[in-house]
RNA sequence: CGGGGCGUGGCUCAGCCUGGUAGAGCGCCUGGUUCGGGACCAGGAGGUCGAAGGUUCGAAUCCUUCCGCCCCGACCA
């Protein structure tokens, strides 16, 4: 027996991230790039599936797929003045291009809002060229002193709606829209529950008037922001002078959104759903739903199991491994590690009784099936392993979450949680959007992660900083 | 940027203190026997010891400088 190459969660849960990132075969630490990763296929293939969700539902809701430049004029930034302050810590800049130095450097996109704004104000003039719903799958670099394989990369990958909107209304319309649309996602397709809501003015995107987020629960406890919407109110729409005339002849400024989910995603897949034998992938965005391991010994043996395999295999949609000189236990390991949801066996025992075995990656239970009914019993499977995952991680997020009454009491709770260790909670309590407030939960490392657009709670109450009186409760915990 | 750790075959590391012919396990290649949860035997390939400089008859080992990576903190999708 082996020993098994993946530390344990409760031992160190982010050896354990890396260590299933790593033998999933999902990506590696570039190194020779500071804080950058390689995607590998098994890794790049669930990102392939993400976008193939995400854009299918923007398209379905009339946004469209465009470019803009990696590189943008570094005073661009600068036109909107929170958004510096905000991204300025983080940018790579270009100084020196074509052996010059340049008149005025560029930036390596952090993310796009202030060259869309550019090209919003060209092309947007009258209320007939509104709503403007444009979306763009970019990488962008964020020079960020802390790195984590998917968590949080120098460069990473994923998409960015921007929309421009004649009123506030619809423009807040469309920010919620699109925050569906990534709970949506993350519920069904990934198998990842969320709570949707809003983020407190500390916490929003720099620029925007309000933001919205799904949080996800990790393993550990700890929160993952998994996608953003943001309501930019008029703030870019003034700081590039993006305006239009009206119906009623005035010149109005836009009100803009922008919306985003990133590899992040695949991060908070994993953490959400694998154990300690590896990967789990939902049966919605694995690679490869079905692998199919041959076992034999003769070689008259071999090529009759190999015969059935391939037909069964093809009935059923799933790749046979056939590779010589891999003992079928090692192939067990292997595609358990690369989180394939549905393992079948077949050998000289199974020809005989005219079964084959079907195991799942979630639970590991084995269960000899007619070779007749294999495929329609699969087809059960898989549906059953993608809701058995919603639920078990659903379940998951509700008993780790409690409610407190007092800054004591919230301390008390999430005082020794960390990455490494785990012991998270959703801590539910009262707490005032101001950033005061945020401040103190600071102090121990912790952040109102969102105010649920939904309270599941018990209404108002009063504030656990300030004692004033606050619709509902918060979402507070340590986060990635 | 502050604190800590580490750079030696593809991977994980030993060797360094006390200078003297570069090692192990895993992986890889070849042949054979195996094969229902990480098989075994035999043979084999593979290393400018992170880089530069210095000390020395002689440096993976001692000294100096530099580079890179990992972990902890401040920053964050």
């Amino acid at each position: 027996m082996a020993e098994s190459p993946i530390t344990a969660r409760a031992q160190d849960f982010a050896a354990w991230y890396q260590d299933v990132v790593l033998q999933g075969d999902m990506a590696e630490p570039a190194e020779i790039v500071k804080g950058c990763m390689v995607i590998k296929p098994n890794g790049y293939a669930v990102w392939e599936g993400l976008q193939r969700e995400l854009d299918q539902r923007f398209k379905a809701s009339n946004h469209q797929n465009v470019y803009f430049p990696l590189l943008i004029p570094q005073s661009f930034l600068q036109k909107e003045a929170e958004h510096v302050e905000g991204f300025a810590p983080e940018l790579a800049v270009v100084t020196i291009a074509g052996g010059k130095e340049l008149e005025e450097p560029y930036v390596i996109r952090p993310t796009s809002e202030t060259i869309v704004g550019h090209f919003f104000g060209k092309w947007i003039h009258s209320w007939r060229d509104l709503p403007m719903l444009l979306n763009q799958w970019a990488n962008v670099v964020r020079w960020e002193l802390r790195t984590r394989m998917f968590l949080r990369t120098t460069e990473f990958l994923w998409q960015e709606g921007h929309t421009a909107h004649s009123t506030h209304e619809e423009a807040l319309e469309e920010t919620l829209r699109m925050l569906d649309v990534y709970a949506e996602v993350a519920e069904d397709i990934m198998a990842m529950p969320v709570i949707k809501g809003v983020k407190t003015r500390a916490e929003k995107f720099a620029g925007a008037v309000r933001s919205y987020s799904i949080e996800a629960m990790m393993q550990n406890g700890l929160a993952l922001q998994a996608g953003t919407s943001h309501d930019l109110g008029q703030n870019f729409g003034k700081a590039f002078d993006v305006q239009f005339q009206s119906k009623e002849g005035q010149l109005e400024y836009v009100w803009q959104t922008s919306w985003g989910v990133s590899t992040r995603l695949i991060g908070g897949l994993i953490m959400t759903h694998s154990d300690d034998k590896g990967l789990v992938l939902p049966p919605k965005l694995a690679p490869i739903p079905t692998v199919l391991v041959p076992i034999y010994r003769k070689d008259e043996e071999r090529a009759q199991v190999l015969e059935a395999a391939h037909r069964i295999a093809k009935e059923v949609g799933a790749k046979v491994d056939d590779r010589d000189g891999q003992s079928p236990g090692a192939k067990f390991f292997h595609w358990e590690r690369r989180g394939v949801p549905t393992v079948l066996e077949l050998g000289p025992r199974d020809l005989a009784s005219g079964k084959i075995v079907l195991k799942r990656r979630d639970t590991g239970t084995k269960e000899p099936v007619d070779q007749t009914a294999i495929a329609g019993r699969l087809t059960e499977t898989l549906a059953d392993i993608q809701t058995n995952l919603f639920t078990r991680a659903k379940e998951r997020m509700k008993a780790n979450t409690v409610l407190a009454n007092s800054l004591e009491e919230v301390e008390l709770i999430l005082k020794d949680a960390t990455a490494e260790r785990g012991g998270g909670k959703f801590v539910m309590a009262h707490i005032k959007d101001d950033p005061v407030c945020d401040a103190r939960l600071k102090e121990f490392k912790t952040t109102v992660r969102n105010i649920p657009l939904v309270d599941e709670y018990d209404g108002p109450g009063k504030c656990i900083v300030t004692g004033e009186t606050v619709a509902q409760r918060a979402v507070i915990a340590k986060s990635y």
